[in-house]
DNA sequence: TTTTACTCTACTAAATCTATAGGGTATTGG
DNA sequence: CCAATACCCTATAGATTTAGTAGAGTAAAA
């Protein structure tokens, strides 16, 4: 199940995507217009500031803003940074690779062979959507 | 993530499915083979029991097996029984379906859109995964 | 009738999630 | 300058889920 947190975040990034001028937006009015509470959204823009996929303004007219075109952002990026492993186990995860301290063979493992297809296919989806497609 | 009790499961299952006889095979002989608790086995075996997929049978020479053809046993009904529902998020899956609380629009929702898209990619593998695929 | 092995309930330690609280700090417009 | 604005950061806490553990009970077979 994915996290409130990610949720949260894909919507604030397609708010900010949404926006035809690269201009700052405050915290308050994303969490206005997307239903967030302000203070949980605040600490998740401040991941995806430190990530690299939003800048942030301080001061009066501040706010965050994405600091790359919408169509450069891949859901692969937005995934890792906000919900961490695509795979549904570390031992198929490449980004995140772990072995499985209960299983003896990863290239006999049942569910390292099937959970490898699912891994594959929803990567393939999050590669080719941009944020832009999702604002569409 | 998979939860342990999925992957444990599966295991579990596969195990079963590779016995060349239908004879039952006791919780303690899985758990050995396959490095799992035996108590948190036993719970699982026993739900998947309760949802048809395994037989068992008391008293000496006793143990579980599975009621039908591994061929027969599609990994959508494993995942469901197991893990839940298999999609993302509730507002896209079929057989757990709930709305979300914070979206106004489910058609107009960002998140909806890539995650149906991810479920129906998953979906579509285990639907065609059985568990005499996991044996090979 | 004794052993074996499944059945069931209850409990718990640890981790994660979902926030909330509250102060700190940089910036900007006036 | 300076005060308002809005981001920055740490700490904490309630709720939920996960991953078991404990222990007694019950059915069946040899």
């Amino acid at each position: 199940m994915l996290s409130k947190k990610t949720k949260y975040g894909i919507k604030a990034l397609v708010h900010l995507a949404k926006q035809e001028e690269r201009s700052p937006v405050q915290i308050g009015t994303i969490s206005l217009a997307e239903n967030i509470s302000q203070k949980f959204l605040e600490s998740i823009l401040l991941s995806l500031k430190k990530t690299g996929i939003l800048g942030s303004k301080k001061g009066k007219g501040g706010g965050y803003y994405l600091l790359k075109d919408p169509k450069d952002i891949p859901m692969t990026t937005v995934m890792r940074v906000l919900e961490g492993p695509i795979a549904m186990v570390p031992c198929v995860s490449l980004n995140f690779y772990e072995k499985c301290d209960d299983c003896p063979d990863e290239n006999t493992c049942a569910v390292n062979k099937i959970m490898l297809e699912v891994r594959d296919s929803t990567l393939e989806i999050f590669k080719n959507t941009t944020l832009f497609d999702l604002c569409l």
